[in-house]
DNA sequence: GACAGCATGTAAGAGGTTACATGATTGG
DNA sequence: CCAATCATGTAACCTCTTACATGCTGTC
C-alpha cells in the first residue's frame, strides 16, 4: 500500500517513466523506500487501473519510447487520505546484527570483511547525503517544502553517521579478536 | 531464509516455544529480526520438517501444554553455512519519513502528533537498551560470545539515540510551523 | 461475564524477490 | 562482437500480514 504513495510522491519532484522512479529509489534519493523495477512496473499498472495515474507515450531518439506518468486528482485524494492514517513502524529486520550476534561461531576475518563490505556501501551513501547536502544550504530560507525535504536528509546523515560510529567499534573489537588468535 | 536463522538463534540462548519467540522477538531483545506469531509456527513447522529443530511437549500445570523446541546438529550446520554467506543489506522502508517528506501537505500539528508517537516508542526502546545495557557492564571481561551480543546491543543504542535527535530537530521545526500558521 | 494472558494453529491475500524475456542503441 | 544503458514486462515463488479459529486459566 505505502508503495503506491512512494512512487505518487517522486512523482511530485518530476514526472517520470518507471525506469526512472526505479533508478530513484536505487540510486540517490530512495531515503524512504525503494523497490525493484519489477516492482514499480506492476504497481504502476494497478494504479493506472485505479485511477491515480495516467500516462503518455514520449517518443525518442536513439532510446527506446517511455511511459511517462503523472498523478491524477484521485491519486492526489488518496495520498492525502493516507497521509493521515498513522504511520507504520519499520520492523526490525537485520541479518549482518544477526551474524554478529553469533559472531563467536563465526572466523572473525571473514566477519570483518563482511562488515567492512557494510561500511564502505554507508561510506558512500553518506558522502552522497553530504553532496545533497551541500546545494540544499543556500535554499535554506526557501519554501517550506524545501525544508521538510531537508529534514529527511538530515536523518540519512544522522542515521549513516551513527551507523558509522557503531560498525568502527564493531571493528575495533574484531582486531583484537583477530590479533587474540595468533 | 533469514527467519529460521533468527529462531536457530534465539533457541541458542534459550530452549522456547513458538510462543516465547514470538514474545523475544515483539518485546526486548527484538534487535535484529522481528516475525508474528504466525509466521513463527509455520517456519517451525518447515523447520521440523526439514531436521534443523525438533521438539519436546511439555504439560504444564495451570496453562496449556507447549512445545519446547531444540536445534538439532543439521539446524547448526545450517547455520554456520548461512553465517559465511553475505548479508543483505536493510532495504529502507520508511512510512514516516515519506510523510515528512511531503509534510507540506499535511496540517503540521497532525504531523508532529505522529512524530511524537513514535518517538515515545524509541524512548521506551532505548530506556529498555539502556537497562540492559546496566546489567552488560559486570560482565565486560567475560566470555567473547557476551562482547559479540553487546555489540548488538550497542547498535541499539546509537541507532535509537540518532533518531531522538534527529526527531528532536523535526519537533522544532514542526513547531514553528505551527506556531507561524496563527 | 468480560477481558487478558498462555498456547497453538489455518487460510487468504498482499507484498516482494528472483529468474526469465525482449529489443533498441551506444561505446569499447 | 560484447557489454552496458535504456525501457518494458511476465511468471514462479517466497515472505509477511490480516483475519479467523480454538481452548484453558486467572483476574476485575
Amino acid at each position: 500500500m505505502a508503495l503506491r504513495f512512494a512512487i505518487i510522491i517522486t512523482l511530485e519532484d518530476k514526472l517520470c517513466s518507471g525506469y526512472e522512479i526505479a533508478q530513484n529509489f536505487n540510486r540517490g534519493l530512495g531515503y524512504f523506500w525503494c523497490a525493484s523495477h519489477q516492482q514499480i512496473y506492476l504497481e504502476l499498472k494497478k494504479m493506472t487501473d485505479a485511477g491515480l495515474v495516467s500516462y503518455d507515450v514520449i517518443k525518442q531518439v536513439g532510446k527506446p519510447a517511455k511511459k511517462v506518468y503523472r498523478t491524477t486528482t484521485e491519486g492526489f485524494n488518496a495520498l492525502d487520505d493516507w497521509l493521515l492514517l498513522p504511520a507504520k513502524m519499520t520492523p526490525v529486520k537485520d541479518a549482518l546484527l544477526m551474524k554478529i550476534y553469533v559472531g563467536s561461531r563465526v572466523n572473525p576475518t571473514v566477519l570483518l570483511t563482511e562488515v567492512q563490505r557494510h561500511q564502505q556501501h554507508y561510506r558512500e551513501l553518506l558522502k552522497t547525503y553530504q553532496e545533497i547536502d551541500g546545494c540544499f544550504q543556500p535554499i535554506k530560507e526557501k519554501p517550506t517544502k524545501y525544508q521538510y525535504s531537508y529534514l529527511t536528509l538530515r536523518k540519512g546523515i544522522l542515521q549513516a553517521e551513527a551507523w558509522l560510529v557503531w560498525s568502527d567499534e564493531v571493528c575495533t573489537f574484531l582486531n583484537d579478536q583477530i590479533k587474540d588468535s595468533f
